[in-house]
DNA sequence: GGAGCCAACTTGTTCAGACAAGTAGACCCC
DNA sequence: GGGGTCTACTTGTCTGAACAAGTTGGCTCC
C-alpha cells in the first residue's frame, strides 16, 4: 500500500529531513503558481496521508512556509496562500556579492581603505569588544554592473581582522572568503535601516550630488556562538535597493524605531 | 485586539496556554538582564521538569522566543541568549499611533483629503482589486510630539471606504477605529523600504527643503483571510525613524530587492 | 603537554493519540 | 427569505516516547 520506492523506510539515514521534503514540496507548487493567492491549502491530515507522515510533521512543514510569509492560518479554517515570490535566503541579505549574483549582475568591490585603530564606543558595543580593543577599519566602494551602488564602512572584530586584511582589493565577497578560508560562518544578523543625505565622501564614491537621499543599513552579523563579526554602515544610492519584509500579528520581526535607533 | 497581543499576556492566553506563558516567563527573565547577552539558558528537560510540562511544550515556547529573536540555537549545544530588547507587536509596527503611545509621545493626525477616485494599476494590484475598481485615496499628515514627522498616501479597498470617510479628521488611528467600530482586523503585512527625495508636496507638508532625504515604507494590509485593506505611502522625515529587523540562518524574513522592488 | 577518542549532555526529528477551540456550510424553524 | 442552531471539519495545544545528530569537556594514550 505504499506509494513508491521512495517511501521506503531505509532512507531517513540519508540526511533527508521528512519536514523538509514536504516543505519544499508544497514552496515549490506555491511558487509555480499551482495554488493560486488566496487559495486554500490541503488540510494537515490529507498532507499526513498524502506522505504517510505523521501529523506533526506536516505541521512542521507549514510552520515553515508561514515563517517564509508564504502561507497563512487561522485555527479552524484551511491554511491560505499568501504571495507567489520566493524569500531570499540569509547569505543573499548578509552578502552583498550573492545577492547580486542571484539576480545576473555583475559586482565589482573594491576596498578603498584597511586600517587598524581603537573601536569607537558603539563599535565597541556593537562587537561586545572591551573599549578601545583595536578593530580593523574599512572602506569598501561596491559596482553592480559597473555602476556605482553602494559605500561600505565596516569594522571587524579583532579576532577576524588578520583574514580579511590578507584578502585581494578585490575580493567578491568578504563573508564568502572568512566561510571557506577561517570557517567563520555568520549565523545571526541584526539591522538597522534608515535614511540620510550624502556627505561630500559619499557623493564623491556614488558620483551623486552632496545631499541626495541615501538609504542606509547597518548591521552587525554574529556566529552560531552569537559571538558578533562586524559591525558595518552600508550606503546605497536611493532608487538601486528597496527592502522588503513581511509580518503577521503571529510573527513580527520588523520594528520602528525612533532617530538613530 | 490582535492575536499579537497575546504575547505580551492580554487576552485569554496568559493562565490558559501553556507554552505562551513559559515564553513570557523566560522573555521577562531575558528581558530583566536575568542572563546576561551570549548566557545559556536551562537545557529544554530542565524547563520540562521545572514546568511540570512536556519536552514539546517547552519547544514551543523556545521557538517563540527564537521567532522573536531573542535567543538562538544549534543542535547539541545549549540555547544562549542574542538580546535583551524586546521586538514590537503586529500593532505596534501596523499602526503609528499605536507605536508613538509605546513611546509616550504625543500623535497628531489630520486628514488633508479623502477622495474616492478609479484605482491606478499599482494599486488595483496591490489591493487584489479588478482594474479602475473605485478606491479611497487619502492624505494624511501625522505629528510626533508637533513635529511634523511622516505623511501618509493611502489607497483603502472599496469596501473599507465607507467607516473611513466617516471618521473625524483627526482620528487618531485609522486601524484601530476599523477594528473597533467595523471589526475589520488586520492580521498580515508586507513593507517595502527604500529612500527617496522629498517632492515640492513633502517638503511643504514636512517644513522642510525639497530634495531633502525621507525614507519610504510602503506597505498593504490584509485581513485574517488574506484579504487587502490598504495599501500606503508613508514618507518618514530623515532621522525620525530607524527600522530594526533581526534574522538568523533559519529564519530571514528581511530581503534586499532592485529598485522600486 | 598535546592529540585523539569517548561519554554525557543537549537539541533536532518523528510518531501516535487525545482533546480544545474556531470555522463554515448544511439544516431547520419561523 | 432570514436568522439561528448544529455538526463535520480543521487547526491549535499537549503528552510521552524513541532515536538521530551535534557539542563539550574529560580521559587516555603517546
Amino acid at each position: 500500500m505504499d506509494i513508491g520506492a521512495v517511501s521506503e523506510g531505509a532512507e531517513y539515514a540519508m540526511g533527508t529531513i521528512r519536514y523538509l521534503e514536504i516543505a519544499d514540496a508544497l514552496r515549490t507548487a506555491i511558487l509555480s503558481g499551482e495554488y493560486a493567492v488566496g487559495a486554500q491549502l490541503p488540510s494537515e491530515s490529507d498532507l499526513a496521508t498524502r506522505w504517510s507522515a505523521s501529523r506533526g510533521t506536516v505541521r512542521q512543514a507549514v510552520a515553515t512556509l508561514a515563517a517564509e510569509g508564504l502561507i497563512g492560518s487561522r485555527q479552524g479554517a484551511r491554511r491560505i496562500v499568501l504571495r507567489h515570490e520566493r524569500r531570499h535566503s540569509f547569505g543573499e541579505l548578509n552578502s552583498f556579492a550573492q545577492w547580486a549574483e542571484g539576480l545576473g549582475q555583475e559586482v565589482t568591490s573594491r576596498f578603498l581603505s584597511r586600517v587598524r585603530r581603537p573601536a569607537t564606543a558603539e563599535e565597541a558595543e556593537r562587537l561586545a569588544l572591551a573599549p578601545g580593543t583595536a578593530i580593523l577599519s574599512v572602506l569598501r566602494l561596491r559596482l553592480l554592473d559597473g555602476e556605482p551602488t553602494m559605500v561600505e564602512r565596516t569594522a571587524f572584530a579583532d579576532w577576524v581582522a588578520a583574514p580579511v586584511e590578507a584578502m585581494p582589493v578585490d575580493v567578491r565577497s568578504v563573508m564568502d572568503s572568512l566561510a571557506n578560508d577561517s570557517g567563520i560562518v555568520a549565523h545571526y544578523g541584526e539591522h538597522l535601516i534608515d535614511a540620510l543625505s550624502a556627505g561630500s565622501e559619499d557623493a564623491r564614491l556614488l558620483e551623486i550630488r552632496r545631499g541626495s537621499p541615501l538609504l542606509r543599513q547597518r548591521h552587525v552579523s554574529a556566529t552560531a556562538t552569537g559571538r558578533p563579526i562586524e559591525w558595518t554602515d552600508d550606503r546605497y544610492r536611493a532608487g538601486s535597493v528597496t527592502f522588503s519584509v513581511s509580518n503577521s500579528a503571529v510573527a513580527t520581526p520588523l520594528e520602528r524605531r525612533t532617530g538613530e535607533g
